[in-house]
DNA sequence: TGCGTAAGTATGAAAATTCATATAAATTCC
DNA sequence: GGAATTTATATGAATTTTCATACTTACGCA
């Protein structure tokens, strides 16, 4: 090899791709996220459920006894993974299984008492959290997110449940 | 792929929160990102490279030598994972790592020259791809999102380096 | 009715990720 | 100068996550 290309202290290199991961839309999208949930998943931890529970029981407090398959695609999990984070709720005693009536393959899931009172509990929080968060974007664009992240899921994922 | 949206007639289920997760905006952040990433990730792997290597390769494309723990904080992954997606990638070729001849705990990764310009390529591909996605959302608000996005990250950690 | 196919869930095994901590080099400060 | 502290990286072990696939039930239809 050739000499080594010893950088100095002060990192002042010509880089031909300069800003490029700073400006990328997906680079951000990730980062937001990653931060915002962040400081949220703190509030979780701190009653004792683990991120991936929190939002399973998230989506069952506004819709009591999916089936798997649908419950995983809404909290963005794997099948199989979700699958093993309910047998640990079962365990836990947060969530309680059943086969559907109608049609045999289906499991559908449903919250246990104690675990609702919890979820509508953190889900106060959690849109607590969330106002301090637009408020922070209060002049950047706070009324506008929502929509455009809307726009951008339906149009990668139609399958995603978006109400309004 | 094409997974089912067929709920059952009989969901009659009384929601209290009802619309809580999908207008909740660490959800709609979280499912944006991951969809969006899912799209182009694709195009990372057809190229043999997994999706941890990408996100190194567009840093180091960027700031060639950087040292690990920043890597990891801009890559947005924890150090200690961090360190072994380094040493994967060095024995594939991609990366060396040398210690830094200033601060003898601190160690810097250079990207191979294929490497770069596979990472250069890809960065390409990104930006196109970026391009599409943004006229998706041309009309619902394309213009504010990035910078709707940095003032959270900036707001959220301070640390995140985010140039413009 | 019976067969081929699809849908829904589970599971083994491999790979990855996390968490706590070890190790080692630099810094602080007395 | 050196002990205490902080910073940077690495690593063992447990846990989580993925991937492929098995398994079961339902469905389409000749």
């Amino acid at each position: 090899m050739d000499a080594q290309n010893i950088r100095s202290m002060d990192d002042s290199d010509q880089n031909p791709e300069q800003g490029f991961t700073s400006d990328y839309l997906l680079y951000l999208l990730a980062a937001a996220s990653d931060a915002a949930s962040a400081q949220f998943h703190a509030q979780v931890r701190d009653r004792g459920l683990k991120v991936p529970e929190w939002r399973v029981m998230a989506c069952l407090a506004e819709q009591d006894g999916q089936m798997i398959t649908r419950l995983a695609k809404i909290a963005l999990y794997e099948q199989s993974r979700l699958t093993r984070i309910i047998e640990k709720m079962e365990e836990k005693g947060l969530v309680r299984r059943s086969p559907d009536s109608q049609d045999g393959r289906r499991v559908r899931v449903f919250l246990n008492a104690p675990a609702r009172e919890m979820a509508l509990d953190l889900i106060r929080q959690a849109r607590a959290h969330e106002q301090e968060l637009l408020d922070v974007i209060r002049n950047t664009g706070a009324d506008r997110i929502k929509p455009t992240l809307k726009t951008l899921i339906r149009h990668l994922d139609p399958d995603t449940p978006l109400d309004s």
